[in-house]
DNA sequence: TGGAGTTAGTAAATATTTTTACAAACTTAC
DNA sequence: GTAAGTTTGTAAAAATATTTACTAACTCCA
């Protein structure tokens, strides 16, 4: 058994009847329900003896199991088969500025196991990796999960991530050798990495409103701004893995200076951080706020905003209007280069659908063309706060062929 | 024979051997030159005895031929194959506002006949329509190859086309099914068909500089302005076959009003339609140029001011830089949001290398960051004037998946 | 010039897969 | 309740592919 998830994790495995059986496993995990031996056989195109074969031999090594018989209208019923859950796990870690969270799933991407580090500050020191690394193990440990039915670890960070070589450009960027390296070195399993907004992308698009659509957007609009796209079905991420800097295009109608040292950047007038700044402004110039009789200014964070808008609040009402016309401008432009589907709004903004509808629409109305705003839908996220760290997990099946 | 044609082009044909027959089609294609028996069944993970089988079932059918020996160093010297050339040939059209070209290809993509009508007027009436598949029929019958041997016809036209449902909606947009349909209906042979940026930038992929790169730009500047996007290596056509509409995205200094009813759009400056406004405009201001000695001021079009700007005209070269370094920033934008790693400038103004270098490198770092700038780099296209009627042969053989 | 070493390609032996045939398990209709 | 119809899944037969063994064709070096 411990052989055969070494077989698993190796993608390119050139055994005899590997890529057939990654086939089979596959096609089962994606299933809604259970499959039958000769569905399964006229799926991946074997016929019936020789996929019994192969099915019986995936059950000797324990990760299928049979569950029962489907109910027909006609003839003999089927023994059905599915993958067992329980086979193995992977699991997820989302490092943010401000905070740090760890989720265990199961092969069905279910939550078995959660831990999160509110208190945790990304900083870019040995010290914040080495407590990294330990509040993984912590975790691990405090999971009770068989260290052995670990597939791997999926890594989501904010910062320039290339997912390739597992480099990282802005934090924990003082290793030697690769940041997956380093983790993988310290926690003995393999580790994955890539961009929080990639990893929203990625859930977005096995578990959420991009199923099935070959063109989205998915757009993670939080403290930070970030766009994830998906193209023929595909996320790109680029040469270097650098796609999505959506909050660094020069967009703005203000100059402001961005932290990535340009003016002008979009990010500085549609994010959180803009949104905070936005508001702390318009209060100076004498606006008023429900927000401000329950918190004091300096500790409003954007979240407060959002909520308050949710509650009625005009002013906050008025600048999330705001950041959604330019937001829809920015979508626009982006709609006419790359005509998706569907633009799914993601991220902590997710939550305020109704005031950041209309504006979006506006706003993309004045920059897209027709035809393709025609058959562009615009959705709120669904998957809910966990989409990030759910779509890290799913870094891990997703390298592996089994999503 | 006839038969094996057919073959060809059902790309989902579930023959016995089919897809196998295939990829050593695709494999032979592909190659810089012949292989040999060993070298095939290599790469098409096939044992010698079935290779050698499949092979010779190839070359009965006559699609694939023997031609020689390899010399080794050491060994038996093997035999070795390539695709006949001539066993079929595909056609390339390109219709343009002012232009219409026929070109007929071998299985190399060698052009082995041509055919131009440069009086040629684009326009949205049957009248047009039935003079292209006039032409296209005439230039068939003048090209003397067997009809028999035509593969399919790729169609490279101005406008938005949707490639999967072969529509086009601003040309010949009246019929009641599908152009590829009409066309095909007309011409009795498989017809595909897409907008002429993204048959540049197939041409790009396929024989040019984006060879071998999986995220890439092709700009098509010439009349007007497009973009082919290339991410994880294929040609982004967007859910409709929209994609790639770089002159529209509002991203202009001025306000002047687009063709397409909307203002600012990146095209009314950068393109050529824009330069001949422009030059116009500094004339008037009082601005001279060495054009005025050899051309009327209302005959000038984009491209004498191009050969101007060559030959060292003062203001041609300033009006070149000022477009060079608008379509830089655009491009830099571009760069944050897919991070290519190489740009390849297209189109008729491909030839203004000297002039739009610096200038758009210029632009790009004003919107670019540093990061993913670094790895970008800028080419002018090499295949030269007849890239477009290229990528639209090209396409039949896409199709066909054996480039 | 003629072995030693190497690779190509074919023929026979072996292994694997598919096809065919059929029994088992089920539903529905009479 | 039994016959007719359907589908599953297995066992034997047929077809197909791979492995192994071997000969042919070549270079290099003594």
């Amino acid at each position: 058994m411990e052989l055969f998830l070494k077989d698993i994790r190796n993608v390119n495995n050139e055994n005899r009847h590997y890529a057939q059986k990654r086939k089979i496993i596959t096609l089962l995990n994606k299933a809604e329900s259970p499959l039958t031996i000769p569905g399964i056989c006229k799926k991946v195109k074997l016929s019936v003896p020789t996929g019994t074969k192969l099915i019986n031999e995936l059950i000797e090594s324990r990760i299928i199991v049979e569950v029962g018989k489907k109910e027909t209208d006609t003839g003999r019923r089927p023994l059905v088969y599915k993958v067992d859950p329980n086979y193995a796990y992977c699991i997820g870690v989302v490092i943010l500025l401000k905070g740090l969270s760890f989720s265990v799933f199961n092969l069905e991407m279910e939550e078995v196991h959660k831990c999160e580090n509110n208190d945790f500050v990304l900083e870019n020191t040995t010290e914040c990796l080495v407590n990294v690394v330990a509040f993984i193990q912590n975790a691990i440990g405090k999971s009770e999960i068989d260290p052995n039915k670990i597939l791997g670890l999926g890594i989501g960070i904010t910062g320039r991530i290339n997912s390739q070589t597992g480099n990282s450009y802005n934090y924990f960027n003082f290793l030697e050798s690769s940041l997956t390296n380093y983790f993988s070195g310290q926690l003995s399993v393999p580790v994955y990495i890539d961009n929080d907004t990639h990893v929203l992308g990625l859930a977005e698009q096995v578990f959420g409103e991009a199923k099935n659509i070959k063109n989205a957007f998915v757009v993670n609009l939080s403290r930070g701004l970030g766009l994830a796209i998906i193209a023929n079905g595909e996320i790109v991420s680029g040469e270097q893995g650098f796609a999505g800097e959506f909050g660094h295009i020069q967009f703005a109608e203000s100059d402001k200076l961005c932290l990535c040292g340009k003016r002008g950047c979009l990010g500085t007038e549609v994010s959180g951080y803009a949104l905070e700044q936005n508001f702390k402004e318009q209060i100076q110039l004498g606006e008023t706020s429900l927000l401000l009789s329950s918190k004091d200014i300096s500790k409003i964070q954007y979240g407060d905003i959002l909520k308050a808008a949710w509650e009625g609040d005009a002013l906050s009402i008025s600048l999330i209007h705001n950041i959604g016309f330019k937001i829809g401008k920015a979508l626009g432009n982006m709609i006419n280069l790359l005509n998706p589907g569907v633009i799914i709004i993601g991220g902590k903004f997710a939550s305020a659908t109704e005031v950041l509808t209309d504006s979006i629409k506006s706003g993309m109305t004045h920059t897209a063309l027709s035809l393709p705003l025609r058959s562009c839908e615009l959705i709120f996220s669904s998957i809910g706060a966990n989409a990030d760290i759910k779509g890290a997990g799913a870094i891990v099946l997703r390298k592996m062929q089994l999503i």
